[in-house]
DNA sequence: CCGCGATGTGGCACGCAGTGTCAAGATCGG
DNA sequence: CCGATCTTGACACTGCGTGCCACATCGCGG
């Protein structure tokens, strides 16, 4: 238990479990876009990517998890985006310049990407999940990489900057995706961004 | 349908369904914070409040709604401490001060703040309703007061500059309630609050 | 070659959330 | 007092998630 092989693979069986986990959340997330997320059975789901439905609760805890599996390698692309970034830059400008990695592949695969939004956006108990797992996933992803970048703190007590600064960001991100939805896929996600970012953090 | 009776009270029966609501969420409150969220079922709520489970969902949509109700009482409290701020303040600094309210409500029922809090923490489907929830609330409560406040917007396209604001700042609260968890019963919340704030907007 | 344990899978049954439906009871207006 | 309306409780049903068990597959040593 536990093997601790991370990136691409190690044991045979390993890959075969990630193989079949990846057909099922293909065939998950088509099913969704095309019926909509709860008329959308697990039953359903397991019979199309051809296992039962009780196996289909050992590849994913929920049905929510086939959704929300993606946030992972998302805040990958994000602290990778942001370690990039020079370390003598203004954390906020990192943090936006870092957010460009997601406006690119948003618009690599624009339907994939809009469907995810419109997916999780009219269906309430996803769009809390997703924002929750959103920050921590980010938060605790990206915070470290920032608090290096940060003056050491005057008083005592824990350093909460870093993580508030990320926070906050997302909340710019929240609030972006919101508008963009709301205005059509003709909006300018990178020009709101600018502008939200731009609002709470003038920058000197 | 649709009374339209906003405040206090109106129609004799309005006023008992407040109250049976009323109960079923003080009895159900009572219970999860002795039991947990899922070990209680609806059934035992019910039970509790003198009714069915029929009738408990007449009252709630969901054994989360029981939960999450409280937000929105919450959300009306920021506002109006919103409001309070003179106009040509700094919305930034106005959102901080606002957010006192909060800090006060707690102090005062530490035990209750503290237990929902941890509630809220230790289960992983509430945490995000409630957090996005209290995003939507806020955002729509607070934006409108700040967004009167704001310079005109220079460009064309829409204004998310107060609803960037509001989001941040609630990003911020979010990262404190958190560390609040974390460090204990003890740690300052309007200490780090000021740290977190300061952080993302270091007033000029 | 044959057991033998370990692991993965399907089937079954269960508990619980949430919804539709319907019959009975309370309430209010006439 | 009576009918219209609203509320309530009871039953049934779908669907998610889980525990349990029997069966199949695979790698190992006897």
């Amino acid at each position: 238990m536990g093997q601790g092989t991370a990136a691409p693979a190690g044991g045979l069986r390993e890959r075969a479990r990630r193989a079949i986990r990846a057909e099922i959340a293909r065939v998950g997330m088509e099913l969704f876009l095309r019926k909509g997320f709860e008329p959308t059975t697990v039953e359903e789901i397991a019979a199309a990517a051809g296992i039962s439905r009780r196996s289909f609760f050992r590849y994913f805890g929920s049905k929510d998890e086939v959704v929300l599996a993606h946030l992972d390698e998302l805040a990958a692309t994000v602290t990778e985006a942001l370690a990039a970034r020079p370390a003598d830059e203004d954390p906020w400008v990192s943090l936006r310049r870092a957010f460009d990695a997601i406006v690119a592949e948003a618009e690599a695969d624009r339907a994939a990407g809009f469907g995810l939004a419109r997916l999780l956006n009219e269906t309430e108990a996803l769009r809390g999940q997703y924002a929750e797992r959103q920050k921590r996933a980010w938060v605790g992803a990206a915070a470290p990489v920032i608090a290096e970048r940060l003056p050491p703190l005057a008083g005592p007590g824990p350093d909460i900057r870093a993580e508030a600064l990320v926070a906050a960001a997302l909340g710019c991100v929240a609030i972006v995706a919101d508008a963009c939805l709301a205005g059509g896929p003709d909006a300018d996600f990178a020009a709101l961004l600018d502008q939200a970012m731009a609002a709470v953090r003038p920058l000197g």
